[in-house]
RNA sequence: GCCGGCGUGGCGGAAUAGGCAGACGCACAGGACUUAAAAUCCUGCGGGUAGCGAUACCCGUACCGGUUCGAUUCCGGUCGCCGGCACCA
C-alpha cells in the first residue's frame, strides 16, 4: 500500500528541485519554435495574492507546460507592477519608505506565486520601481517627447479630492475615483499628455490583425469611438466670421431648424458686445460648468438651454436665418463645439425642440417627425431638401459632401471619443518625467546619457494641497541647469502614472538586464509578439490600449519588429464569494490562497480554480467544490496501487484513453479547462471500476493532468519509476482512429421521440440499420410508414402514421 | 437609451456544422466497512402518472410561435438577469 497522499511534503520538494534544476528558464537559443505565453503581472498589494490571481495564471500555466512538453522554446515570465498609490498611502500612513513597503510586498507575493508551483521563468522577473527597468520607461518616454507626440498642456482635468492627484479619463468611473470612490472634480493644470489620438486609426483598424476574444475587439471600438461625418461652416447673418459645426448626418442639412453652441464655446465671448442677454448666457454657463459629471448624466433626459439672443446663422443650403442656442448637451470637446440641429431626425435635438418650441423640418420620409426623430438610415428617402429630393440617405451624404466641398463650405471629416492620455500625475512613487523647464529653451528632455533620473529621497511623500507633487518641496533636486543652454532649469516634478511601466514591460522579459536598450533587436525579434495574453476585462480600455499604442509608436521607431504586441487576448471571469458577491473585506467572504493550500495544497487549488465553471465567466467559490477536487487528486494517487505491468493500454480502455488525449489536448487551448478535468474524472472513474491500470495508462494520465497538478504528477511519476522528470517527457499523442468505438449505442425514434437504443456496427449500412431499429421497436412501431432516417453513428427515426 | 453576453436539476455546470438533454463535480438519500464517528468504497438522484416490481407512458433546457423526420442548438417575438458605454451630434 501507498502511503497517504500528503501535498505538504510532495509540494516543496518539487517546487524545489524545479527551481534547482531550472526547469522552466527560457532559453536563448533562436533557432528553436518559440512561445510566449504572457498573463498580466500584478500590483503586490499589501494585502497579499488574492484566489482572483490564480485563475488566469493557472490557465497559461497549463499551456505553458503543455507547450514545453511540445518541444517549445516557452517564456512564461512574471514580474510587478509596483509603483502605485497603495503603497504610497502607506507608506505615508507608516512613514516607511515606499521602495521598503515595496520590497516586503513582492517577496511576500513572490513566496505565494511559488507556493502555488507556476513554471515562471523567475530568471527574467522585472520590476517597474527598479531604475534600470525605469529607464527604458523614461526613454521610450524622451522618444515620445522627441517625436511631438508629449506635450504639456493647461487643461481641466479629473482631480480626485482625496488622493489629491489628477486622473485619466479612463480613471473616472460615475464621476468617482476609480481607486477610492472619492468625489472627483474639475481643476484647471498643466498638465503632461500622449497623443493617443494620432494612433486612434491604427488602434482601430489592426484590430483585424490579431485575435482578440470580440467583446475585447468590440470595447476598444466603442471607445476610440470612430465617426464618418463633416464639417461645415455656417455665416452668421452680417457677419465675416462663420460657425463650424460637426455632423454624421450632412445629408439632413435642408433640416437644420437651430444651431446649438457648447456653454464653454469661444464665440460667446467673441461677440459678447453683440449678444443681448449676455448675464443669462453667462449665468447658464456657471451652471453648467458646476455640475459635476455625475449630474450631467443624472439630468441627461432633461434638456435646458438658452437663446444666443443677437445672433443669428444662415443654412448654407437654402439662405434662411435660423436662431442659435447654448446648452450643455453639446460638448466643447467633441467635434467643434457647436452642431446644427435637426430635430426631426435627431433625439437629442428633438426633445430641445419640443421643449422649447423650436420648428422640425422633415427631411427624411419614412417616419412621423412631430411624435419621434426618425433616425433610419436605411430606408428612408430624402424630401424638402432641393437637390437631394428622392435620393437615398447614403447617396445624399454623398452628394452633398461634394457639393459643400466644391462650395467651399464643408469637407468630410472624421472624429473620435478617444482623448489625449493625461500622463501626469503629482505624486512621489512613480517614474519622474525627464524633462526640465528652462525660461530660455522651454520644455527640454534630459540627455539619454542621464538616464535613469532616479528618484530623490525625500522627507514627506504628501501631496502639497495646491496639488504639486512632493518632489516640488526637493529644492537641491528640482535646481538643475538646462541641458540645452546651461542656464539655471526646473525639473519636471510631475510623475509618470501607473500605466507606463505596464505598457511595455512585455518587451522587457525578452532580454531583462539588457543595459544598452530596452531588450536586444534579436530578443524582439525572436520572441514577438507575445502569442497569448490573458488579462481582466477591466484594462480593455486602459492598459491594453496604453500598451498597443507605445507598441505601434515604438514599431513606427524600428525598435520593435511587429505592429502589434500581443497576437491572442483572452479574458477570464471574477472569482466571487460564496454568496455570489464580489469578495470584499467588508462583506467578509473573503478567502485567502494561502489557507487552501495548508489545508488542501497547491494542486487543489490550481485543480479547482480550473474546475470551477467557465473561465471567461464569474464563478462563486465553493468550499465542498475544493473538496471535491481534492478528492479527484486522491483517487489519483491511489491508482498507484492498481497499477499493472504493460506498456500498452488494455483493450478495455484503449478508447477511453485515445479520447481524453484528444479532448483534453483541445479543451487545453480553448479556455475548456473546466470539461477537461471532467474527461480526466472520468477516466479515472473508469480505471477504478476496472480496478486496475497499465503502466502505460498512468503514465498518460500523469501526462495529461501535469499542467493542472504538476506536483502530484511529478511524484507519482517518480514514485512509478518512469524515465527521467515528468516535466522532460513529450505530451502524449492519440490516434483518431482509436477514438471511436466500432459499435456504437444508437438510438432509435419513432417521429423523432427515442424509444429504445439498440447497439450497432459505427459503419453499418443504412437498410441493416433500420431492419436492426424495427426489430427492437417490435410492436411499437404502428401505422404507415411514411420515412426512414438513419444517421451513422447517431440515430434511427421512423416516421411513421 | 445603445452595444455585448447569458437564462438548462436542489447547486456549480456539460452537450450546439440540429441527432439518446443533464457529462463531471457538489449536496442529499440508502448500503458496505467500523464498537461508533470521520474517511473511504458501492448504489440512487429533473418532474409526474400507473404498477409490489424489473418497467411503461407523459411533461421538461425562461416564455410564445415558426422551420424540420427531429430544436437546448436555427429563425421571429416577449420577459428576466449580468457586464460595458452613456447627451460623442
Amino acid at each position: 500500500m501507498s502511503e497517504l497522499y500528503s501535498p505538504k511534503n510532495i509540494e516543496g520538494k518539487w517546487q524545489k528541485i524545479w527551481e534547482e534544476e531550472k526547469a522552466f528558464a527560457a532559453t536563448n537559443d533562436y533557432t528553436k519554435p518559440k512561445y510566449y505565453a504572457l498573463v498580466e503581472f500584478p500590483y503586490p498589494s499589501g494585502q497579499g495574492l488574492h484566489v482572483g490571481h490564480p485563475r488566469p495564471y493557472t490557465a497559461l500555466d497549463i499551456v505553458a507546460r503543455k507547450r514545453r512538453m511540445q518541444g517549445y522554446n516557452v517564456l512564461y515570465p512574471m514580474g510587478w507592477d509596483a509603483f502605485g498609490l497603495p503603497t504610497e498611502n502607506y507608506a505615508i500612513k507608516n512613514h516607511i519608505h515606499p521602495r521598503i513597503v515595496t520590497k516586503n510586498n513582492v517577496a511576500h507575493f513572490k513566496d505565494q506565486l511559488k507556493s502555488i508551483g507556476y513554471s515562471f521563468d523567475w530568471d527574467r522577473e522585472v520590476n517597474t520601481t527598479d531604475p534600470n527597468y525605469y529607464k527604458w520607461t523614461q526613454w521610450i518616454f524622451l522618444k515620445l517627447f522627441k517625436a511631438g507626440l508629449a506635450y504639456k498642456t493647461e487643461m481641466p482635468i479629473n482631480f480626485c479630492t482625496s488622493c489629491k492627484v489628477g486622473l485619466a479619463n479612463e480613471e473616472v468611473v460615475n464621476g468617482v475615483c476609480e481607486r477610492c470612490g472619492s468625489p472627483v472634480i474639475r481643476k484647471m493644470q498643466s498638465q503632461w499628455m500622449l497623443k493617443i489620438t494620432e494612433y486612434a486609426d491604427k488602434l482601430i483598424d489592426d484590430l483585424a490583425l490579431v485575435d482578440y476574444i470580440e467583446k475585447v475587439k468590440v470595447s476598444q471600438k466603442n471607445w476610440i469611438g470612430r465617426s464618418e461625418g463633416a464639417e461645415v461652416e455656417f455665416k452668421l447673418a452680417g457677419k465675416e466670421e462663420t460657425l463650424r459645426i460637426y455632423t454624421t448626418r450632412p445629408d439632413t442639412l435642408f433640416g437644420a431648424t437651430y444651431m446649438v453652441l457648447s456653454p464653454e464655446h469661444p464665440y460667446i465671448d467673441k461677440f459678447k458686445d453683440e449678444i443681448k442677454n449676455m448675464d443669462e448666457i453667462l449665468a447658464y454657463r456657471e451652471m453648467a460648468a458646476r455640475k459635476s459629471d455625475f449630474e450631467r448624466t443624472e439630468l441627461a433626459k432633461d434638456k435646458t438651454g438658452v437663446l444666443l439672443d443677437g445672433i443669428k446663422a444662415i443654412n448654407p443650403v437654402n439662405g434662411k436665418e435660423i436662431p442659435i442656442w447654448i446648452s450643455d448637451y453639446v460638448l466643447m470637446s467633441y467635434g467643434t463645439g457647436a452642431i446644427m440641429a435637426v430635430p426631426a431626425h435627431d433625439e437629442r435635438d428633438w426633445e430641445f425642440a419640443k421643449k422649447f418650441g423650436l420648428p422640425i423640418i422633415e427631411v427624411v420620409a419614412g417616419g412621423d417627425v412631430q411624435n419621434a426623430a426618425f433616425t433610419d438610415v436605411a430606408t428612408g428617402i430624402m424630401v424638402n431638401s432641393g437637390f437631394l429630393n428622392g435620393m437615398e440617405v447614403a447617396e445624399a451624404k454623398k452628394a452633398i459632401i461634394e457639393f459643400l466641398t466644391k462650395e467651399g463650405i464643408g469637407h468630410s471629416k472624421r472624429n473620435y471619443k478617444l482623448r489625449d492620455w493625461v500622463f501626469s500625475r503629482q505624486r512621489y512613487w512613480g517614474e519622474p518625467i525627464p524633462i526640465v523647464h528652462c525660461d530660455k529653451c522651454g520644455y527640454v528632455p534630459i540627455p539619454e546619457s542621464e538616464l535613469p533620473l532616479e528618484l530623490p529621497e525625500v522627507e514627506s511623500y504628501m501631496p502639497t494641497d495646491n496639488g504639486e507633487s512632493p518632489l516640488a518641496a526637493m529644492t537641491d533636486w528640482v535646481e538643475t541647469t538646462c541641458p540645452c543652454c546651461g542656464g539655471k532649469a526646473k525639473r519636471e516634478t510631475d510623475t509618470m502614472p501607473q500605466w507606463a511601466g505596464s505598457s511595455w514591460y512585455y518587451l522587457r522579459y525578452t532580454d531583462p538586464t539588457n543595459n544598452e536598450a530596452l531588450a536586444s533587436p534579436e530578443a524582439l525579434k525572436y520572441w514577438l509578439p507575445v502569442d497569448w495574453y490573458n488579462g481582466g476585462m477591466e484594462h480593455t480600455t486602459l492598459h491594453l490600449l496604453y500598451s498597443r499604442f507605445w507598441h505601434k509608436f515604438l514599431y513606427d521607431n524600428q525598435v520593435v519588429p511587429c505592429p502589434e504586441p500581443y497576437q491572442k487576448r483572452t479574458s477570464h471571469g471574477m472569482i466571487l464569494g460564496s454568496n455570489g458577491e464580489k469578495m470584499s473585506k467588508s462583506r467578509g467572504n473573503v478567502v485567502n490562497p494561502d489557507d487552501i493550500i495548508n489545508e488542501f495544497g497547491a494542486d487543489t487549488l490550481r485543480t479547482y480554480e480550473m474546475f470551477i465553471g467557465a473561465f471567461d465567466l464569474a464563478a462563486s467559490w465553493s468550499q465542498e467544490g475544493v473538496k471535491g477536487c481534492r478528492r479527484f487528486l486522491e483517487r489519483v494517487w491511489k491508482l498507484q496501487d492498481m497499477l499493472v505491468d504493460g506498456d500498452e493500454y488494455s483493450p478495455e480502455m484503449v478508447t477511453k484513453v485515445h479520447q481524453t488525449i484528444k479532448k483534453v489536448s483541445s479543451d487545453y487551448e480553448s479556455l475548456k479547462y473546466n470539461t477537461a478535468i471532467a474527461a480526466m474524472m472520468a477516466l479515472v472513474n473508469d480505471l477504478f471500476k476496472a480496478e486496475k491500470v497499465t503502466r502505460g495508462e498512468f503514465k498518460t494520465l500523469l501526462q495529461l493532468l501535469n499542467p493542472v497538478a504538476p506536483h502530484i504528477t511529478e511524484e507519482l511519476w517518480e514514485i512509478c519509476g518512469f524515465e527521467k522528470r515528468l516535466y522532460q517527457n513529450t505530451w502524449p499523442e492519440y490516434d483518431e482512429a482509436k477514438t471511436v468505438e466500432n459499435t456504437v449505442e444508437i438510438a432509435v425514434q419513432i417521429n423523432g421521440k427515442t424509444r429504445t437504443t439498440i447497439n450497432i456496427a459505427k459503419d453499418c449500412d443504412k437498410d441493416t440499420a433500420i431492419a436492426a431499429g424495427k426489430e427492437a421497436l417490435g410492436n411499437k412501431l404502428a401505422g404507415t410508414i411514411i420515412k426512414e432516417i438513419y444517421v451513422p453513428g447517431r440515430i434511427i427515426n421512423i416516421v411513421a402514421k
